[in-house]
DNA sequence: AATCGTTATATCTAAGCAAATATAGCGAAA
DNA sequence: TTTCGCTATATTTGCTTAGATATAACGATT
């Protein structure tokens, strides 16, 4: 049997959360269906739940993750912003680099 | 406004969490207290919460990670094994490295 | 003007988890 | 043999959170 080591990481703006591995998920379903009721539906969350992160992140950034829109053909819909994209690109980069990070780290415990 | 990352580290056996920070935090205060009750006492927590997240530890722990003793001079106590105290010293150390190298990683998002 | 599938929001209900409470058992020491 | 403060554990109570439900508003298209 052997020790892993595990990890979750964020990003923070004033002291809320803006993205973490569930809100990714979340915005990766945005940019592949379209709109945010078809990816809560793919993701098995309710739309509620799926809309408060969402508003969540799209307070606590600093330009507008996605671009909403009410109304008129299909009902309407939402689409990541390039500042959306870039800020996903940026995470999951940083993610994988802990990762890697935390994978030479195990040394320091696998004699323990 | 600045973005910040934050994270949270854990070691994991046979995919039960074996030690957190909250869980460094409790075993800690039983090194400085000698007993598991007055750890929970000093951490604001209920004895049973820190009674469980005791037991969960040296469950899953390859070896124990505390000594208890029930009954007798002062009615008993707990306090850390060697195994227990390296345990600690490890955790501590690959986190702060964690810290570290994210803090590196800042960069990579301070333009965004 | 009617339709449609959305976004957006309020409200109520259920469930799970944390906290509080209670109590048994222990063994050294007086 | 009684006292003490602890470990150990069950049970209940309460609270927060998630989930379900309902519904308003929107605007391009027909």
């Amino acid at each position: 049997m052997k020790y892993k080591i595990k990890s979750r990481i964020w990003i923070e703006a004033d002291n809320n959360v803006l993205l973490g591995e569930g809100r990714v998920h979340l915005l990766k379903a945005i940019q592949e269906t379209g709109s945010l009721s078809k990816a809560a539906r793919s993701l098995n969350l309710s739309y509620k739940k799926a809309w408060n992160l969402l508003d969540s992140v799209n307070k606590s950034a600093k330009k507008p993750v996605t671009v909403n829109s009410i109304g008129g053909k299909g009902g309407g819909g939402a689409q990541l912003t390039d500042y959306g994209l870039s800020l996903i690109r940026a995470f999951d980069e940083i993610n994988k680099n802990c990762w890697d990070f935390l994978d030479k780290q195990l040394e320091k415990i696998e004699h323990i």
